[in-house]
DNA sequence: CATATGTCAGCTCAACTGACATTC
DNA sequence: CGAATGTCAGTTAAGCTGACATAT
C-alpha cells in the first residue's frame, strides 16, 4: 500500500482551489464573483429560504450576506419580498434573469471539469467522482 | 451520465473542510494548529528550504511565517540557522524532537482518513485515491 | 413578555503592501 | 549599483459579536 501519499485534507484542497481558481474567469464573464455563484446555485434548488436559511445553506455569515443580496437584487438576479405570512421574513426568490445566468455559468463550470478530468479514463473517472459525491453526501448528513 | 451532482469543486471543498475540522482535535493534542502541522510537514519533506521556499510551498504568507516560526523554534520544535553560504539566508530544518511530533501527528490523521473511508468498498477506494493524487500531482507540475 | 428575523456598527484577525536593513 | 532575503509597520478585507428594531 502506499503510505507516502500526500494526506487526504491536503489532496482535495488543492483540488478545490485549483478548480475555484479556473472558475473564476468563467463567472467573471457574466459579472459575477464565487459567492454569487454559491448563492445564485442555492437559491437554483431551493426556491425561496429565509435569509437566515440561505446563510446556513450557503455558509456564508448572515450579516454579510445583507448587502450581498442588495448587489444582487439591484442588478435584478435574485428579488426579495416580504413573506406574507410573517412579516418578519424576507423570501429570497431567483428571477427568470439570474436562473438564466446561472445556468450559463454552471455550463461554463461543467466544460472546465470536463477539462480538468480529461487524462483521467472513463472508468476511472466515474468511480472517483461516485465516491466523492458519496463522501460529500455523507457530510452533509 | 449524472449532470445532476453539485460541482466538483464544492465537493471538493465539503471533503477538505470537513477533513480538516476532524483533524483539529487530533493536532490539539500536540498542542498543534493547522498551519503548525504544514509547516512541519513541509520541513519533513524537503530538509533545509530558505524561509522564502517555505512559505511558497506551504501557501503561507512570507510575513506571517516569520512569527510562526518564532513559537516553532521556541518549543523545539524547528530550528533557523543562517546559512554559512549565504548569510541573508535563513534556513529551517526540523528538529528531532520536531519531526517525531509531526510523525505522531500524520499518524493520527491517518487513522482519521481510514475511518472517513471505512464505507467506501476496497476497489472503490483504491481508485479514488489513485486519480485524486494523479489530479494533486499534475496541478503542482 | 419571550422569541425570531433582519439590519447595522464595532471588533478582531489574517492577508497583503511598502519600506528598510543586510548581504550577495 | 541592482537583486534577493528577512523583518517590520500600515493598510485592507472578511468574518464574527452585540445591540437594536420589527414582528410573532
Amino acid at each position: 500500500v502506499d503510505e507516502d501519499r500526500p494526506d487526504l485534507g491536503k489532496m482535495a484542497l488543492r483540488l478545490a482551489r485549483a478548480v475555484a481558481d479556473e472558475e473564476r474567469p468563467v463567472l467573471a464573464r457574466e459579472d459575477l464573483e464565487m459567492w454569487d455563484y454559491v448563492v445564485l446555485g442555492a437559491l437554483a434548488r431551493a426556491p425561496a429560504p429565509t435569509q437566515g436559511e440561505l446563510a446556513r445553506l450557503t455558509g456564508r455569515d448572515p450579516t454579510r450576506l445583507i448587502g450581498h443580496i442588495d448587489g444582487l437584487a439591484r442588478r435584478g438576479l435574485v428579488e426579495r419580498r416580504p413573506d406574507p405570512t410573517d412579516r418578519r421574513r424576507r423570501v429570497v426568490a431567483l428571477t427568470p434573469d439570474g436562473l438564466a445566468t446561472f445556468r450559463r455559468c454552471r455550463s461554463g463550470v461543467r466544460d472546465l471539469e470536463e477539462q480538468l478530468l480529461a487524462d483521467v479514463p472513463a472508468p476511472d473517472r466515474a468511480t472517483f467522482l461516485r465516491v466523492l459525491q458519496q463522501l460529500h453526501d455523507d457530510l452533509d448528513r
